[in-house]
DNA sequence: AATGAATGAGTTTTCATTCAT
DNA sequence: TATGAATGAAAACTCATTCAT
């Protein structure tokens, strides 16, 4: 179709130009993208091609290619915290409360190896990115402070030992379920079972339940 | 660390003929640089200047980037694995067998930063070098066996339960560990701790091993 | 001609996009390339620079050096295909038509040394490029149903012998010029004869139409 | 056949010196790989690997590469000048003699592949090793020679042409034999025959004989 | 004479980015 | 805003040739 036929008036050509969506096609497939293949591995054209658009248009909207890896970093780290936000732990008791909570973490991750694979590479690099996100505030987990105020009920109530650091149990709580997702094609290898089986993900998920509530036993 | 201050090798005896040296070298350059930068962002000619070899030696000893890439993983998984078989936990009593176990994983990926990189570099791929390694059974841990019997051992004296799935405590002792190496420069930025200070690594360390030794608990 | 003294193409009008323009730069200038040192001597850089465009275009156009050649290929024997279409033999009495079918043979190849040269080149490899041409039947030269219907007119006519092979004869009738221009200069330097002279090339021609038409008398 | 499969020479014994075997070798194998790859084709690893020698001795025995191209190219046209000083062609009347001599034209060509192909690329590029070559004389065939007294010897006896250029004459014998196995494969693609197979090479052989006969009756 | 490592100069190919329309 | 051609810089890889043993 060539465009320049198009008349002047400027009606809107047939839905063919909506930028909101073209960014939000370009910064899906950039995630996508990215995740598979990392900052370096990833490929400007291969993005624009999984969006279905012009390769232009990552210069356009995003400036560069690395600014649009930093844009889809920013976007997966919102929505890990958009998720955690939803959370509700103050209401249940403590240890309802962190079995919730190291659910979630795991199902999560689950459900989001892009978030995993996002995140590798970005540490490989010593996360210079993740530093200078405009809102690296943002980026502080609400969980930590839903562990703390968790810890801290369980504590008075006996149930959890009561000099615990929220921010180390966080860590481990974090660790036991994305080192699981994170390596499993070289656990899978190396135990030759395959560990992305649902049956293997069920367990594991009861495992690391079962795991972190008997650690933080008093 | 910037590129320009990289250091390359130490010049070695001009004209000096010593192949098997070369390829040390050569490996030792290669695990360097795929470690920062993971498979698709290391440079061939940035790991012979490291090695201080002609670049052409990668092809003519290893083949390509690839071959190269596949020996620094087993190189570095042969590593690791000649550590654990030096590791004897037979002689101690389980919780002791136990701690020792869980403090060498702590300490040895602490000390094998190129260990964690490449691992998670060949795990966002699927970990195809590691499926079609020659000794794929070699790089089966002797750990797991070890832990095994450190379970079994203190599951009859009554100090762990008696229940316990080895592979999934395996998995765990080594998420503990792992991801807080892994994932250190993310974690420092969003906690606004530098999670790799000497401090705090030694607090890390206490924690894996409290953490995991209660888990265990009957 | 040495290299050096290749023209390269007539500078092309600086930033004006013509991809058609460019494309047919591109194959004019391998076709030359391709002809003078085969698939293997020639070389993408001087195939960009006879063409006046960036190297990288080869690719973006052509994909590699290879299928460059390979369009080169087919462009050429459409080259020939096409002049041969052109060709009305079925008006001309049986040894006229005969004998304008030998002389564009051997007028042809006088003219399209890059013919020659291509062919020789794509049959020492067992034209394997020739077998995957798209239109391998569109290869099939118009000539040999021509020359059938010729040899039967003329077998009928009593100035042919009847029991001819038009594949043969085909085969011959291209030999015989073929063979005068591919092997030019080994029979120039062997006879210490200036081969390529004009007076020398039309004696050629002479005897070429002769020596045909006296091998189908009957 | 694929490249992995060329064989190698035979084991030769280790450590075993023989100068002129090692000659023999790599001219053997220097023509085959010239043969099937041409000048600029051909790899130096690849010659020296299919003679079974060290690459080194290549530059040892014969200066570079270049070199030994043209020692291989000499060493074919020996070849077949040698063959031709075999033939007798003065105790056969002439017909028979002609035929003769057109059969081993033929035969020669269809026994030595080798041959075709390196005077191809040869002529491609002008022919500058054989116009350099020592004994450029002694490339001149002796066959022309033999070839004009039997035209002499048919014209006087009346079964010839009595007006016939012996180098005409030479060429057209030449090609057309030389034509049927130089471009073999693509006239198999173009015809969809087997120009190739015994019984087709068979027929062209009696094609040739009997058109150049048939030419040059009177 | 023989070996295989080593090297310099290419050569093809890739890729992020910009230009012209 | 959108498109696809065009480009410069670099990257992987090749290869004839030389060096040290």
């Amino acid at each position: 179709m060539s465009r320049a036929s198009l008349p002047a008036a400027p009606e809107r050509p047939r839905g063919q130009r909506d930028p909101e969506a073209t960014q939000r096609a370009l910064l899906a497939a950039a995630t996508a993208e990215f995740a598979e293949k990392g900052l370096a591995g990833a490929r400007v054209d291969e993005i624009a091609r999984r969006a279905g658009v012009n390769k232009q248009l990552v210069y356009h909207h995003f400036g560069n290619k690395e600014a649009l890896y930093r844009a889809a970093l920013e976007q997966v780290y919102a929505g890990i915290r958009a998720a955690e936000r939803a959370l509700h732990l103050a209401d249940l008791p403590p240890e309802a409360a962190l079995e919730r909570l190291v659910g979630f973490s795991f199902d999560y991750l689950l459900e989001h190896p892009e978030f995993v694979a996002l995140l590798n590479d970005e540490n490989r690099l010593g996360a210079p990115h993740l530093r200078e996100a405009d809102g690296l505030q943002a980026m502080h987990s609400p969980l930590v402070d839903l562990l703390r105020e968790t810890l801290r009920r369980g504590g008075e109530a006996g149930i959890f030992r009561a000099d615990l650091d929220p921010v180390q149990v966080y860590i481990s709580i974090a660790a036991l379920s994305y080192f699981y997702f994170s390596n499993n094609s070289s656990l899978s290898a190396i135990f030759g079972r395959e560990l992305g089986a649902a049956r293997a993900v069920s367990a594991r998920r009861r495992h690391v339940i079962d795991f972190t509530l008997r650690a933080l036993r008093p």
